[in-house]
DNA sequence: AAGGTACACAACCGCTCTTGA
DNA sequence: TTCAAGAGCGGTTGTGTACCT
């Protein structure tokens, strides 16, 4: 699969285009039809690249493109296919008559990534920002302070504070872990009903290694349901996802944007034990697939107003608002 | 008013996929 | 089946403009 040699041919002029060029290419399509957009800049007198002009054409003087700014309605629809198809722009621009990929890429770029950044949001997975497990110590130490220094003494705080740094550091290996092998294998295991005797290939790869780092993981934790036999070494049985989803994922009940289940705003005292009695949502896999059947569904979720309870987050409902430094304080995860 | 900086967006680059000979 | 051209796509860059000091 040989590259074009499109622009390279020298003598072509680059650069911005001229309301002249704009012109002769306009003129030109419309009497003519684009054709063969390499035989075309020669057809029309442009002396362009067949590329260039294509770009022109698609990205800025079709006729049937809307300029101006995205309302409230495209925005969302964006942010809610965005979470869906990932950065498939063209995909995303087919369910926004009028706006090119390149349009909406650009949008995205300039005006909602920085949006959800500054919402706390990671604007890759649509989930709350992992760089906030960074100053998770702090949060703790600050939130649970007064208690610590009325019932423990400081050796005490200091060993609890180097097991629960561990923990952390084991857990965010694990979720690099199991990110690494996809989101069917994160579905599989978040999903017990799919625990079976064929797990795919990918899965059996998680070693040993892992699930000792999870064995250990559990033994910090000697306030959840530590009962539960430890899983053996070696490659992931079915039973060892369902012991994995029942009993490891310390983030599972967190809200996920992709997420059928309901979820909270903020925990109850009733919620403290959520990680070890809630039953784990059940992940569909979107992945990166452009399926458009699921962009629809990300649409028809927006103009249903079914805002919460569907299958993706809303970005402009406050009612969908989370406190997460909450979540992270009010978990038995985070107690001491 | 001038220079510097940040931002928005059009355009380009280079890779991949599709198609047809 | 192979190969090359055409086309599509996502990431990046360059340039104009608005804003700030």
């Amino acid at each position: 699969m040989g590259r074009s040699p499109c622009c390279d041919e020298s003598g072509l002029k680059k650069g911005p285009w001229t309301t002249e060029e704009d012109e002769i290419l306009v003129r030109y399509i419309k009497k003519h039809g684009h054709g063969s957009w390499r035989a075309l800049p020669k057809l029309a007198g442009l002396n362009r690249c067949g590329k260039s002009c294509r770009l022109r054409w698609t990205n800025y003087l079709r006729p049937d493109i809307k300029r101006g700014k995205f309302s409230t309605e495209e925005e969302s629809t964006i942010l809610n296919l965005h979470a869906v198809l990932g950065n498939k722009w063209s995909a995303i621009a087919s369910h926004l008559p009028g706006r090119t990929d390149n349009e909406i890429k650009n949008y995205w770029n300039t005006h909602l990534k920085k949006k959800l950044i500054s919402m706390g949001v990671d604007p890759m997975t649509h989930r709350p920002r992992t760089d906030i497990f960074s100053s998770l110590p702090q949060l703790m130490v600050l939130a649970r302070l007064k208690e610590l220094m009325d019932h423990h003494s400081l050796e005490e705080h200091a060993m609890r504070l180097q097991l629960q740094a561990e923990a952390m550091a084991k857990l965010q290996y694990l979720q690099r872990l199991f990110e690494t092998l996809g989101p069917t294998t994160s579905s599989l295991i978040m999903d017990p009903s799919t625990s079976n005797n064929s797990l795919p290939n990918g899965l059996a790869d998680i070693d040993h290694q892992a699930l000792k780092l999870l064995s250990s993981f559990s033994q910090l934790d000697q306030t959840s349901s530590c009962n539960a036999p430890a899983p053996n070494s070696g490659s992931l049985s079915a039973t060892d996802i369902d012991y994995l989803s029942n009993n490891y994922f310390p983030f599972s009940h967190f809200p996920d944007l992709q997420n059928d289940g309901d979820f909270q705003t903020s925990p109850t005292e009733d919620d403290s034990n959520s990680m070890v009695q809630a039953p784990v949502p059940q992940l569909t896999a979107f992945g990166q697939t452009g399926d458009s059947q699921l962009a629809n569904a990300a649409v028809a979720s927006k103009t249903n107003g079914d805002s919460c309870n569907n299958s993706l987050i809303s970005y402009d409902e406050p009612s969908c608002s989370i406190s997460w430094p909450d979540i992270f304080l009010n978990d038995p995860m985070f107690q001491f």
